[in-house]
RNA sequence: GGUGCUGUAGCUCAGUUGGUUAGAGCACCGCACUCAUAAUGCGGGGGUCGGUGGUUCAAGUCCACCCAGCACCA
């Protein structure tokens, strides 16, 4: 039984994510980990709110929080939420865990000591109001070159053109609007990227990968490499954070971006610390694990970190840290062909997207439609569209005729007699085939090619009913309308077990009608064996319906509650 | 300004290392069926593959330039 480490992306603390930010990352992770663990291996899937840096400490203060409140109260929100999608994560930590300050200060000591670590005096702009410094988005003032008032620190959003927070003139604390700035002689430690041997193993690491991971992942990687590394300081003038615990750096603490990663591990060890009771060994996932496979999933924003910074953090540890696998990247999902907008109103928060429909609803659509290769546009009227055709009309309505039929023709249990024919052989034939295509695509993590392999496993369905027309040999031989009826019903089980991974809900309503246990292994019998799963006599009982269709008004009215075009 | 990605039927997208009449789903039209959430099945119409110019016996598929959109970087 393979080992199978599955982490997503960190969402960020601040706020509830949309659903952009689920189909990135947290949701395709999701399907991937049901479907190692349909195949039997032993999966760790993990993920974790990323907790540190400014954006929370400000948010906090406009909530009127302390920052330790506020986070706890939001990663709270957010595992609810995500829960309620069914991410079925082994553990849902928190990057401002004791494990992971314990793992970032262990990771910093051993960089230290290779020789990897360097300090250096910086200047930053420290506000004497507000009482701390600030990064160089959050002093604001009037761009030297278009005049515009509001231009950020780092950047004037007005004529683009990058700018030195001293570089603005007029400068003022975007907390609180203070003028009484000035700039500060700091010592912050740097990781020394910019440094041959370094450079070198990412290198020949990324070029190890570059023909099977995505084009998108090892471009990006490339690319970064191309323009040279450069030394990142990874300390901060915060006093939300991973502490750095040396002399001088007394209120600093590790960047967010640091300490981030790191939290894959630690949050792994929350999950050992958190059941002392079973003895949980965290370590065997992370370190001294070659019979592990490591796969990440991220939006493409993440890429460098996961690509650049992250391994030469692990690799400079000298110690036998896991390594990533396999990266799988996404592109943007777009609202209409636009950004999803909090201040405009354009698009549906994952807190939003539950309140209006059930989570597999959105599972498979998002699934459906990742942004794999490209960004991916999703609209209300495309997703009402493949929820009544896909789920309602090609899976529910099958599930719910052959129920029906059943029911009214038999009664409340599978029918006896008959016998399968050359129609049935032909039908796992065909089974056969898609089945396995499905099962390669799942493994290489291509979702859009994946759905389409599973709706067309849904078609089969009701073509072997409309072809058979069990209805019809009712009338002349209803011997063998049981039998079809039969195969019917082992395929009601196929279809949930298949589709368990994406959604995981309906799968399991499907096996509850038919009075099976949810989780089933993913197939690898002979099909022959699959159609004669439910045998005469198998009790059964009829659900509601299975997925209720999205009418017009409805979709109209969502239009309007969310922003869609125009 | 630099770099990367993208531009294929009304819509959303597939198109392996260049090779028979360019594919799928939706939408549309027609037919069949009636067990079913008017659901399903079958068939059909619809594209000079962003543009121009090259390489080649042969290009959506390689090269150059141009146009458009998006992203990242300086």
């Amino acid at each position: 039984m393979a080992r199978t480490l599955i982490t997503s992306a960190l969402p960020y603390i601040n706020g509830i994510k949309h659903l952009g930010n689920l189909v990135g990352s947290m949701l395709p992770a999701d399907v991937y980990a049901r479907f190692m663990r349909a195949r039997g291996n032993e999966v760790m899937f993990i993920c974790a709110t990323d907790e540190h840096g400014t954006p929370a400490e400000l948010a906090a203060i406009a909530a009127g929080q302390d920052v330790a409140t506020y986070c706890a109260e939001q990663h709270e929100i957010q595992k609810d939420i995500y829960k309620r999608f069914g991410l079925s994560f082994d553990h849902f930590g928190r990057s401002s865990s004791q494990q992971n300050y314990e793992l970032t200060q262990h990771f910093a000591a051993m960089l230290n000591a290779n020789g990897l670590i360097e300090e250096r005096t910086i200047q930053q702009i420290y506000s004497i109001d507000d009482g701390r410094y600030l990064p160089d988005r959050y002093v604001e003032g009037t761009c030297p070159h278009c005049g515009y008032e509001r231009a950020r620190g780092d950047q004037c959003e007005n004529c683009t053109k990058l700018l030195d927070p001293t570089d603005l003139i007029n400068p003022r604390s975007a907390v609180s609007g203070s003028t009484n700035l000035e700039v500060r002689d700091t010592r912050h430690l740097f990781l020394k990227l910019d440094n041959p041997e370094v450079e070198a193993k990412i290198q020949s690491w990324i070029d190890s990968k570059e023909k099977d991971w995505p084009v998108l992942v090892t471009s990006i990687a490339q690319k970064w490499l191309k323009e040279g590394l450069r030394d990142r300081c990874i300390t901060r003038d915060l006093a939300w954070g991973v502490p750095v615990g040396r002399p001088g750096y007394e209120g600093k603490v590790y960047y967010v971006w640091f300490d981030a990663p790191i939290e894959y591990i630690a949050a792994t060890k929350e999950w050992a610390d958190a059941a002392p009771e079973e003895k949980r060994d965290w370590k065997r996932w992370w370190f001294e694990a070659d019979d592990v496979r490591y796969t990440e999933f991220m939006a493409k924003d993440n890429i460098p970190f996961h690509t650049v910074s992250f391994p030469a953090t692990i690799m400079g540890s000298g110690e036998a840290w896991k390594l990533v696998d396999y990266i799988k990247g996404f592109n943007w999902l777009t609202w209409y062909g636009g950004k999803f907008s909090t201040s405009q109103r354009r698009g549906i928060f994952t807190d939003q997207a539950l309140a209006e429909f059930p989570a597999d609803y959105w599972r498979y659509v998002l699934i459906a439609n990742a942004p794999e290769t490209d960004d991916s546009s999703f609209t209300l009227e495309g997703f009402a569209g493949q929820v009544n055709k896909d789920l309602a009309d090609v899976l529910g309505n099958f599930v719910n005729r052959t129920l029906k039929f059943t029911q009214s023709k038999f009664g409340d249990a599978v029918p006896a007699g008959g016998d399968y024919g050359p129609a049935e052989e032909a039908l796992a034939k065909a089974l056969d085939e898609r089945i396995k295509a499905l099962t390669e695509n799942l493994e290489a993590i291509q979702y859009r090619k994946a759905l389409a392999e599973l709706r067309a496993i849904w078609v089969l369905g009701n073509q072997y009913l409309a072809d058979e027309a069990p209805w019809t040999a009712l009338k002349t031989d209803p011997e063998r309308a049981a039998a079809i009826t039969r195969c019917a019903f082992s395929l009601i089980r196929l279809f949930a077990i298949l589709s368990a991974p994406v959604i995981p809900t309906l799968a399991g309503k499907m096996l509850a009608a038919l009075g099976l246990p949810e989780n089933q292994p993913w197939p690898t019998e002979s099909t022959g064996d699959l159609i004669r799963a439910i045998p005469a006599g198998h009790a059964f009982t009829l659900p509601d319906v299975l997925v209720a269709k999205i009418d017009d008004a409805r979709v109209a009215e969502l239009t309007e509650k969310y922003g869609g075009k125009a």
